[in-house]
DNA sequence: CGAAGTCTTGAATCGAATCAACGGAAGTGG
DNA sequence: CCACTTCCGTTGATTCGATTCAAGACTTCG
């Protein structure tokens, strides 16, 4: 627990001096930095790997950086891209909703995922809307640097097609999720998941890193939230799971995964 | 009906020259092609816009033509993936299976459609199965050739992006329609989507144009083909649509768009 | 002509949504 | 610090859409 939160901390305040807080300065706009971005913030960047000291100082050179409270939102579904973005710390929830105000949660973007790349995927507006779960901290580059960037860059073309495919399967098996599985299954199967992208091992199992919501679940998986609550609450019973309000410990991982691979 | 078979046998028979047919010769191996390729073959191809003509020549040079009989895969979920490919005549059906033996219709791949590129997106395997819905026609480049390609004509990448991205979106929609909508909606929204794709204007109204079982839109809805043949059958005798065995005809396409927004 | 593939339609069932009410925790402001 | 509001969660009762089960008709093809 304190593990955890301390390179959050230490980080959020080794950045402060070249923080552009949202309210003081509008992130949108080009704010002035108040002091040079240390190279080791993206060091560990897979989109970055294998580029020299030079280049993530030049790539820093072009950025922004900006701390995101909890509940802000980094962008709009609808707004006009401008901008495109890197998550140094926090955690990001993606929703998208439609034109009858369904909503769904698209992804939770975890540290060192680029974001709000419209722009390169050839959209001209956000696709969906993009709000911190918890205090973020976030760098961004303008569009215009993208090209330039990956113009310098080669092999950040690459890696930036490879993540977008990574999620195109990603989207395609929650697909095949939504159209052949039952609720609990999918439930099951969203939970393990996010236990495997933001779980921290406790003493009574492996604990969800940030809050998590029955909503957000529901909204992950095409359930309610009452579906949510009620197959959780089962599962506590049974002693799979131990949870909370806005909190989720994993318990018993191989008879979760018992459930998502439908042995019921 | 006819008319439709036209261009296409007219294309087939042009190309002729040059087919590698599955069976005389595996398409995976490297075929000696009987005949230059002609470069119109791909001049209207969306990712190959604004090259010249020697570069269109450069990478048909590198290109294998096959012919595809109707039901033939060209490749198969879980195939180590070596090639990659660009539809020229004809449809493609893209099918994924999970573990337990469930199957979704992923797409449906239209001429000029880049195909395959699992290597691209950093995938050692096809994802899924493409089968020729209707007799077809194909290129195929081995993966070296990606690199390559890229490398020579850097817009390809560009567009590569692109269509990668519209088809994650595309499947992100898809993911918002089946957690939100229920099934008659989702089954007009695919028929409408098939209309736009794939329709040809008739005296009754627009005809998709391939064959397209209830099962198939079941497998592309989430649903079965049981409330599909339902949901087909209501429409017709509201004059919605006119069907038949593989064959979906749109008469009122404002009808259909107001099912598929909920105004049921 | 038989066989396989495709489609239709009725009846029964069931999973999950909806409707409804309430309990408790966290945040807000005086 | 306490009252008030808001947000989050639980649980029962009821309803309903869609699947499942079942049987049969029509088409195409070898």
């Amino acid at each position: 627990m304190m593990v955890a939160c301390l390179p959050c901390s230490l980080d959020l305040n080794r950045a402060r001096g070249g923080v552009v807080v949202r309210g003081e300065q509008a992130a949108s706009t080009e704010g002035h930095r108040m002091a040079r971005l240390d190279r080791s913030l993206i060091a560990g960047v897979p989109a970055f790997a294998n580029l020299g000291a030079e280049a993530l100082d030049d790539i820093l050179s072009r950025a922004q950086i900006m701390r995101l409270l909890k509940g802000e939102a980094v962008f709009r579904q609808g707004e006009p891209a401008e901008r495109f973005f890197l998550l140094l710390h926090g955690r990001l929830r993606v929703t998208r909703i439609n034109a009858e105000g369904a909503q769904i949660l698209v992804r939770f973007i975890a540290p060192n995922d680029m974001f709000g790349v419209a722009m390169a995927i050839g959209a001209a507006t956000y696709p969906g809307t993009a709000t911190a779960a918890v205090e973020s901290l976030a760098l961004s580059w303008p569009n215009a640097a993208w090209a330039e960037l990956i113009a310098a860059y080669p092999s950040l073309a690459v890696k930036a097609m490879q993540s977008l495919g990574a999620r195109l399967q990603d989207t395609q098996d929650r697909v095949l999720d939504l159209a052949t599985q039952n609720v609990e299954q999918r439930i099951a199967g969203a939970v393990l998941k996010l236990a495997r992208q933001a779980g921290r091992k406790t003493g009574e199992g492996v604990l969800i890193d940030f809050p998590l919501s029955r909503q957000d679940l529901a909204e992950m998986t095409g359930a309610t939230l009452h579906t949510v609550s009620r197959t959780l609450s089962a599962w506590q019973t049974k002693g799979l799971v131990d949870c909370g309000r806005q909190k989720v410990v994993v318990r018993d991982e191989q008879g979760l995964s018992a459930i998502a691979a439908g042995g019921r």
